[in-house]
DNA sequence: TTAATTTCTTAACCCTGGTTAAGTGTTTTT
DNA sequence: AAAAACACTTAACCAGGGTTAAGAAATTAA
């Protein structure tokens, strides 16, 4: 389905627009390499041992981005909302089939662009690249602030964390894909904010 | 100290002048940017609450880069040999002082660039900018993986992957740092090693 | 409204890894 | 060569989270 723009999350049009100052031409040339897509509740965008050749924007919902442990456990990473991007950034680049799975967990709206349009569209537009770029930084900055929080904080920690900067999460994601994202079961999660509660 | 175009790692000169096509004199005025600095085994490079004000290519020796935490336990991040740059990325970028400490195991010898001659040098080599995004995509995707591979391996699964993939690593750091970047104590280490050779 | 499904909780038992402590080697320093 | 510092191991005890199982509560579908 073709993009229409009024139907676009605002921060996507003042990304580009104004942030990044991409002139009327280069913004309508940028929007129709778009293709809107929407997918229900419970879905799949992208599963394991597929190859990954589009990056989506998350126009509307949410999702949980996992993948299986050896056990066959899935582990969830982390959940897109709104305004973030979705795909498997090392099948994406290597073109080998990915490990990552993207399962929705509201009934959402994509813009997707392949990865054919996207290089095509680096060219005719070279801010892009800078707004990859930075893109690129940021991602990296997090992933590594990420690792720190993993390594030096416990699953107590990590949940009291979570609802003091997160808060949101806790608005719209189910308390056993919570208890993923913290590493620990369900059933530990639950023995733990009971714990809590009754600390004082 | 000034560096000597003799004493560089090959793999340095190897990235710019081939991989990156630097003509000479881009190459030349690329390393006068840099000076020479020899650490101590034991001395830090970076200590927390700094701010990290360079990159440093590490010529030669090896470090421990980790953080603290809420104990005041030092967690390992990574093992930075040869041939790796130095830094703590967040702090670099936005400025305000770091969690990171790099610490040197071995006697070791880096090549530091200040952040105001290297942003002086990307403005004199175009270059250096397609240099800094691929080294910025990969870093992305090497630290999404390390968080994948924290999700959804075991601390024993953890060390047999090292051993395989890393086996350097064993050659020259003690054990009681391989424990802390497995995310374990020492002793725990040494058990689990017992358990593995007992195993059969 | 009832049935079915999903989500969350509680409890008992077990296992892995943390903690503390002590002891043995091995380097390094003096 | 002796002392000091460092690196590694072993063992006993304990706590946190996994596992299994069951049931309560809340949503969704029929």
């Amino acid at each position: 389905m073709e993009v229409e723009l009024k139907n676009i999350n605002p921060k996507f049009v003042e990304l580009f627009t104004q942030t990044f100052a991409f002139t009327e031409e280069e913004f309508a040339l940028f929007l129709s390499s778009f293709k809107c897509k929407t997918i229900s509740k419970k879905d799949y965008y992208l599963r394991a041992g597929e190859v990954c050749k589009s990056k989506a924007y998350l126009n509307k919902g949410c999702a949980r981005n996992f993948v299986l442990d050896e056990q066959g456990h899935e582990r969830i990473l982390f959940f897109p909302f709104e305004d973030w991007w979705l795909g498997d950034f090392d099948s994406y680049y290597s073109g080998n089939p990915g490990t990552n799975y993207i399962q929705m967990l509201e009934d959402s709206e994509l813009l997707v662009i392949s990865k054919e349009k996207f290089q095509k569209a680096e060219q005719e537009i070279p801010k892009l690249k800078q707004w990859y770029s930075s893109k690129m930084l940021r991602s990296a900055i997090a992933s590594r602030n990420r690792i720190e929080e993993m390594k030096t904080l416990s699953a107590e920690e990590r949940y009291l964390k979570l609802i003091e900067k997160q808060p949101h999460i806790f608005l719209r994601i189910p308390l056993q894909h919570i208890a993923s994202y913290l590493n620990i079961e369900p059933q530990s999660l639950s023995r733990m904010r009971n714990r809590l509660t009754n600390k004082h």
